[in-house]
DNA sequence: TGTACTGTAATAATTTTTATTACACATAAA
DNA sequence: TTTATGTGTAATAAAAATTATTACAGTACA
């Protein structure tokens, strides 16, 4: 997994601990990487209808709904990575026969540890997890 | 997470088939990758105490125990990255509020995580593993 | 009608991953 | 005792993925 959740959850607790419209560049200043990172996963969190924008001047970001009926499962799947345990880049050799089906044995465990964690997470709400700050 | 436990499961899954000692290059065949990348996994398998290897000619690797005392768990842990679920490469903002304390409660969710998914992957031995290939 | 935003494309820089080359060292077998 | 075949590891190069930057069209408030 790359940093894509680490920024989505930085950028859904901002949104959480403030209800006005929270601009990218203030979301990229927190967080400190480039704005056009920022907005790219602002783009997405919007296509899984996590947040709202608002066109313009004065525009921003926000929350779609209360806090409390987010939980961070929602969050992760949205930035989910293909596989959990990873991938070969390259095909194993088809003339082998473990070769020829690992891969389809390591997606069938990736889509159990799937399942755990995505529990585990659903567990949890935005609400809750802000309220681990101080 | 990159191709590392993909590799790892792959070997030992190659070693689980066949009791006799086998080579890197014969492994890298079946993976589909270059051998000195296969030695460097193999090398961590074996520091791991999972496998074990013989010098010289007619040398190679073999498991470490029966396969029924292996755990896809402690594959797992053998290769296990730093944060499941990724970790941002800049330090975000200190003056900011949720800034300064985003990363220790993303360490805990990933402590959190990565106990349900090691519980998980504990529930399965090599042996069980392997028995899934026909 | 200017200003301050979102949204997105194109491109560059950086970092990570994978591949390759090279070779010291070990041991079985001819 | 010499040769062949393997492990173990370092150094380097190539490729791929991630992150940063520049640029600008479109929107809406004042």
């Amino acid at each position: 997994m790359n940093g894509r959740f680490s920024i989505a959850i930085h950028i859904m607790t901002l949104l959480c601990a403030d209800d006005n419209l929270q601009s990218s560049d203030y979301l990229a200043g927190s967080i400190n990487i480039n704005p056009v990172l920022v907005r790219k996963e602002l783009s997405n969190l919007l296509k899984h209808g996590l947040i709202n924008s608002q066109l313009g001047k004065n525009g921003g970001y926000s929350l779609a709904k209360p806090a409390k009926e987010i939980t961070i499962a929602s969050i992760y799947k949205a930035v989910k990575p293909n596989a959990i345990l990873g991938q070969a880049k390259n095909e194993p050799n088809p003339a082998c026969p473990i070769g020829k089906q690992i891969n389809s044995h390591l997606k069938a465990l990736d889509a159990d540890i799937e399942q755990v964690m995505v529990n585990k997470l659903g567990n949890t709400t935005l609400a809750e997890f802000y309220k681990r700050f101080d």
